[in-house]
DNA sequence: CTGAAAGCGCTTACAG
DNA sequence: CTGAAAGCGCTTACAG
C-alpha cells in the first residue's frame, strides 16, 4: 500500500471540488491571435484581414506568412471574442419542447443540417422543463448572444412578450397559425389533415375517430371534421390527450374501447401514433383490418412502426432551410408561410 | 394595385438581404451593465458585485439601488462579455451522433436536467453530419468558448488528439471502455448484457439471437455470448446492422428468415429493436411467442412499443448527474466509471 | 497594403 | 464599502 496516497487528503476524497494534485489542471494556454500576428511577423490587424476576407485586401505573400503561422500554431478564433466584438455570433438558438418527440428529433437534425450549409453552430434548447415550475429557458434566451432564434413551440403571451423584446432575430417553425409580430412557419395544418381524412374516406371508411391534442385550437382537428362533413359523414369519437407517449397510449386504448362502430382513424402526430399503435395491439385489434390509421408528421421513425404509418408528410427540409435563411439573412420580419403537406401511403391506412 | 410597392424594389424581392424599408430591423440597443450602473447611481464595477456576490461585499442600500435599477431595466447580463472576461462561459456542450435514436433524445434531456441545476445551457450538437463527409463539428468545439464537453460518441484517433488538446473538461459517456487521457463513463456493458440473456435462458430459451453493432468491440456481443456459455449453450446468429432504424429493420427481417430454430433474442439498442420488431411483425411472427425479445437502454420509448419491451435500463439520471458534476467542479481527470444496469421486465420476453 | 488604437460588455485585483 | 483601470480576444474605422 502506498502511504503517500493516504496521507494525501486530495485522493479519494469524493467532495474534492479540486483535480487531485499532479493532475494537470490543463492551463494550457489558447493560442491567440497575437500568437499568429507575433509568428507572421505582421500585426494583429492583418491576421484579422486575411482570416475574414474584410475589410481589406492583403498581398498575397503577406497573406501566406499569416495562413502559414495559423496552420502552424494551429490558431482557432475565440468566437467569443470575436461575437462581442461584432454585436452577434454564429450560434442559432433552436427551442423544441421535447427531444424524445421523433418530430423534434427530425427537425432539429433538418435545422442543424441547413445551419452547417451556412457555417452557423446550432444551440438545441429544451423547453419542456418550464413544465416543472422551473424558471423558462426562454428567459434567459437573451443573454446568450445568438445570431437568432427558430423557436418549435407554443408560447404563452408573456413568452412572446419576452421573445418580441429580444433584439434578434426570431423564427417561430411548426405554427398554427400567424403570431402577430413574429416570423411564422407552419405546414398547411388544416389541409393535411383533410388529405389524410380524404384517404381514409375514400377507402370506404365511413366512421373515422380523432386523436390529438387539446380541442378548440388544432386546424388538424377543423381538417379531420371538414372532410368527414364534405363527405356527408358524422364525425367519429374524438380523443384529446397531451402530445406524449402516454397521451397516444391513453388515447388508443379509448379507441380500442369504443363501441359506436369506428373503423379508421386519423391521429396528429406520430409520438402518439407510435403509443396509440400499441394500445390497439394491446387489445387485439389488426391495423389496418380493425382499425386503419393515417398518421401526421412524416418522421423518419413513422416508417419503421408496425405497420408502418401512412401519413400525411411535412417537408422539414424546406421548412428548416427556409427559417435558417430567414435568421442569416435577417429578413425574420412578420409573417406567416405555409407549406403543402403530401400523402405518404404506407401499410397502416389498408390502401 | 398598389404602385408604390410595384416601384419598390426592396418589396416582392426573395433574394433582399435586408428587411424591407419600415420593418424595424430592431436596432434596440441592449441594456448595458452602464446603464444599471448610471440609473443606480454608482459605479459599474457594484452592478457586478451586487450580481456576481463577488469578490465583495456590498452595502444593504447600495444592493437595493442596484437591484431596483436591473429590475426596471430588465437587464440581462450579457453572458458573451461575461464568458470573455472569465475565460469560460456557462454552456455545457453535448455531442451526439443522431436526435433520432431515443437513448440519445432521453440523454440530452437528463444532461439538461442536470445542466439546469446548476445554472448551466446545454447546447447539443450533433456528430452524424460527419459521416457525410463534411467537416467535422468535433473540430469546432474549441472555437466556441464552452465550460465543458461531454461526449456520448465514438471517437476515432484524429478526434481523440483533437479534443484531447482542448483547454476544458471534457466527459466521455456512454462508453464502452477508459479512454486514455479521458474521464469515461459507461454503463456495464457487458453485464447488462449477460442479464438480459440470462433472463431468457431462465425463461427456457435454448437458442438466442444477438443483434447489435459491428463485431469485435462491443462488451453486449461478449455479454450475450459469456451468458450462453455459463449456461452450456450454443450462441444464436448474431446480426451486426448499424445503429439506426434501417439496420434494425434488416436485422429483423433477417432473424424472422432464421430457420436454426431461434426463439429469442437480445437486442443491443432500443432504436434497432423499433424497427426490428416492425420485421418481425411483418413476416407474422408473434412476440414473445415466437420470437421474445430483451433489449437494451431503457429509454422511455420502449415502455410504449408493442410488445413493450423488456429491457436494461441505464441510470441515466446518475450517469448525466456525474458527467455534469464533473464539468462544473473541473474535475474530469482519467478514470472510468461504470454504473451498473437494471432489468426491466415487460411483456417482450414473456416472463 | 499595413498598423496603432478604440471599442464590444463584462470581471476583478488594486487603491482609496 | 466603493471606484478607476486593466484586461479578456477579437473587429474595424482611421491614418499612414
Amino acid at each position: 500500500m502506498n502511504e503517500a496516497n493516504v496521507n494525501d487528503p486530495s485522493v479519494n476524497d469524493p467532495n474534492a471540488s479540486e483535480p487531485p494534485a499532479g493532475t494537470p489542471a490543463a492551463p494550457k494556454r489558447r493560442v491567440t491571435r497575437d500568437d499568429v500576428a507575433r509568428l507572421a511577423g505582421v500585426s494583429s490587424a492583418v491576421v484579422s484581414y486575411v482570416l475574414n476576407g474584410t475589410p481589406k485586401p492583403v498581398a498575397a505573400a503577406t497573406r501566406q506568412k499569416v495562413l502559414d503561422a495559423v496552420e502552424l500554431l494551429g490558431y482557432q478564433p475565440n468566437q467569443t471574442a470575436r461575437a462581442l466584438s461584432l454585436g452577434r455570433s454564429s450560434v442559432i438558438g433552436l427551442v423544441i419542447s421535447d427531444p424524445r418527440n421523433p418530430y423534434f428529433a427530425d427537425l432539429a437534425l433538418e435545422i442543424d443540417h441547413a445551419a452547417r450549409a451556412h457555417g452557423r453552430t446550432v444551440m438545441v434548447l429544451n423547453s419542456l422543463a418550464r413544465r416543472d415550475g422551473r424558471s423558462m429557458h426562454i428567459a434567459g434566451l437573451g443573454q446568450q448572444q445568438l445570431e437568432g432564434i427558430i423557436i418549435a413551440d407554443t408560447l404563452s403571451e408573456a413568452e412572446s412578450e419576452t421573445v418580441r423584446a429580444l433584439s434578434v432575430p426570431v423564427v417561430l417553425i411548426n405554427q398554427f397559425f400567424a403570431n402577430k409580430g413574429f416570423a411564422s412557419i407552419g405546414v398547411d395544418h388544416f389541409g393535411g389533415a383533410y388529405m389524410a381524412v380524404r384517404h381514409l374516406i375514400d377507402l370506404g371508411h365511413r366512421r373515422i375517430a380523432f386523436i390529438g391534442g387539446d380541442p378548440g385550437i388544432d386546424p388538424r382537428e377543423d381538417g379531420w371534421r371538414s372532410a368527414l362533413r364534405d363527405a356527408d359523414l358524422e364525425p367519429g369519437p374524438a380523443f384529446h390527450v397531451p402530445f406524449e407517449f402516454e397521451g397516444g397510449y391513453q388515447a388508443g386504448r379509448g379507441l380500442a374501447e369504443d363501441a359506436t362502430g369506428v373503423t379508421a382513424a386519423f391521429i396528429a402526430s406520430e409520438q402518439q401514433a407510435l403509443a396509440a399503435l400499441s394500445a390497439l395491439h394491446e387489445r387485439g385489434l389488426a391495423i389496418p383490418r380493425d382499425i386503419a390509421i393515417v398518421a401526421f408528421d412524416g418522421t423518419t421513425c413513422a416508417a419503421y412502426l408496425w405497420p408502418p404509418l401512412s401519413t400525411v408528410a411535412q417537408p422539414l427540409r424546406a421548412m428548416a432551410d427556409d427559417a435558417v435563411r430567414r435568421i442569416v439573412t435577417n429578413t425574420a420580419h412578420e409573417d406567416y408561410t405555409t407549406y403543402p403537406m403530401s400523402l405518404v401511403i404506407r401499410a397502416s391506412s389498408g390502401a
